[in-house]
DNA sequence: TCCATATTTCAACGATAATTGAAATCAAAA
DNA sequence: TTTTGATTTCAATTATCGTTGAAATATGGA
């Protein structure tokens, strides 16, 4: 991924409400949310929130179509995923005695509902 | 991780030049590297340096040592773990059937430098 | 058609963030 | 101790961001 599409995408997370946003979205799954289920939700303010939106949209974190009188946003698990990779690229890139650092996914089990996956080292 | 935790983290690699700064850390291990080599390396005033390292640190990003005149930084890998792992609950909590699409880990060789990890969904 | 609902657009405002030049701090070398 | 080098701090400026109220757009129902 380039460069300056990570630094939109963590521009697209690095705030509050769209944090909070995104998260309510990746818990609506596929069926996603209307934008006013969403303001209720969140308490935001209906055009604050067309405003964050239109941010993770063209972050291309958020997909929308139109159902009715409603707009329905989804998540996009692509981009994230895409994200993510780069994230993990920048640390495990030749450095492979720290990636262990990197796979704390059974570190912190309170936070994580779903039986753990396995630790997955970027090199052995 | 805390909710806001994450949104300080986010916002400290959600910048341009933060960002970069991070990743020439990254790449320089746990040697680390020094503010004015960093400012040489990516064409940044020291001062405007200063301040970016000052959030890269208050977001528990890097960490900074005296080193004779010089100031060490080094990237945290930890913290950058963290995020991960919070991102990835985001994702999969819940919703195994997305997992799939977080790990693309293989699926943009080109920028991969590293002799990819396999596969690992959060749930089979 | 007229009305109600859902969402977005627009302009303006206040708040926050990034950058800059100058001065201050701190450590090493002369 | 004076000087040089490395980095930070400070105050000021500019740019960007987030929010708000009002108006506009689009859809479905009466």
């Amino acid at each position: 991924m380039e460069f300056s599409v990570a630094v939109s995408r963590l521009v697209g997370l690095a705030q509050e409400s769209r944090l909070a946003v995104f998260r309510a979205l990746v818990r609506a799954g596929p069926d996603g949310l209307a934008a006013g289920a969403i303001a209720r939700e969140l308490s935001i303010a209906p055009n604050t929130l067309s405003a964050q939106l239109s941010i993770l949209a063209h972050a291309g974190l958020v997909d929308s179509r139109r159902d009715g009188r409603s707009i329905i946003y989804t998540a996009r698990f692509d981009t994230l995923g895409e994200l993510l990779a780069f994230l993990i690229d920048e640390c495990c890139d030749g450095r492979p005695e720290f990636c262990s650092a990197l796979t704390p996914f059974d570190a912190d089990p309170p936070t994580r509902r779903a039986p753990g996956r396995q630790a997955s080292p970027c090199h052995r």
